[in-house]
DNA sequence: CGCCTTGTTGACACCAGTCAATTCACGTGG
DNA sequence: CCACGTGAATTGACTGGTGTCAACAAGGCG
């Protein structure tokens, strides 16, 4: 798992994704002349490198791929600003229920759900940069989050007790992540 | 000029674009399923509307092209991650810093700002909703980019007063709008 | 065993939100 | 030409969510 950020002068830092296994990292940087950002790896990662050639052939003869690989970043794009409505109109509770919620579904496409129960191996720290929260803030809302028996949160291992309510704190819907429709 | 915002049940709204004449709006909704936001004119605007079928036939044969169309989708991306950033991480007035100077470079690039003074119809109300600010907020966070003696902003006219310092403040670099280099 | 990161807690400060009232700019209709 | 209505801007008082500082506990690791 690893996470893409932006860090101010002063330290101050912004988590603005959180890959997990079969995503593809910075797909973005195929076009754009800069890298504004950083990705670092929470957890020991496999990695395979796609050289841009390879890209740019495929937008020269694949135009079924080229739109799939176009796909992903859209869909990158329409997570930013669902992470952004968050950041700027929820509360601290409803924010991080939100956020729970989605790795809980992107996990679940992934096949690395169990009993709703995923790995998630990110510090409270972490945490914080991706919420824009301090991480004592962090800490208490975590807390409130278990009180309510909406979720349980130890090490690296999430569980979410309550998906019904969790989703409706943060008024979550996963149409954004644009899944493929799985049959129940 | 126009908006593309987010809508939660009770109200609350997070703005995650401003369009300006000659933008793209939503080519986003080209390959994404559903429309997870609106899109709302701020001013008179002239719309052209692009058949997705034409973009698809672009696509098929017009490698180039596509990976134009590709990269205006990701510097929207991109723009997603300051604004993002600046949400989580900056205080009202380095927001609302950055917010100007973003504007005022995009603007630039339109060709539309005269002696650093360009039209901005956003309401103090819209002005919030962008950068997940109450209009009180906003509007003693205007008061104090003036008095600082950065901007000035009456009615929907804005003028950078001092361009570096409020670059400055903002902490703004404007790489991830991958603007054409213009001769000065 | 001791260092270092992370998690936790309490006290306090402060940035930003809420509520409510007032002023101002405009556009409309009489 | 003026009264009026409406939405936006402004202001003050107060509340409250979140940040900061500091201390301590709990593990992981060399």
């Amino acid at each position: 798992m690893s996470v893409r950020s932006n860090i101010f002068a002063d330290g101050r830092r912004q988590i603005s994704a959180v890959h997990i296994t079969g995503d593809f990292v910075d797909l973005h940087g195929f076009l754009l002349e800069t890298m504004d950002h950083n990705v670092n790896a929470l957890s020991a990662v496999k990695v395979a490198f796609v050289p841009h050639t390879a890209i740019r052939a495929i937008t020269e003869n694949e135009p079924h791929l080229t739109r799939l690989l176009w796909l992903l970043t859209l869909i990158d794009a329409a997570t930013h600003r669902q992470w952004l409505a968050a950041a700027g109109r929820l509360l601290a509770a409803e924010q991080m229920a939100r956020f729970i919620c989605e790795m809980l579904t992107r996990m679940e496409a992934a096949g690395l759900v169990d009993d709703l129960t995923f790995s998630l191996p990110l510090s409270q720290i972490a945490l914080g940069d991706a919420l824009g929260l301090s991480t004592v803030h962090v800490n208490r809302t975590l807390q409130d989050l278990r009180r309510r028996g909406l979720v349980r949160w130890t090490g690296t291992t999430v569980t979410v007790m309550d998906r019904a309510r969790l989703e409706e704190l943060g008024e979550f819907d996963p149409a954004y992540l644009n899944l493929v429709r799985m049959p129940r």
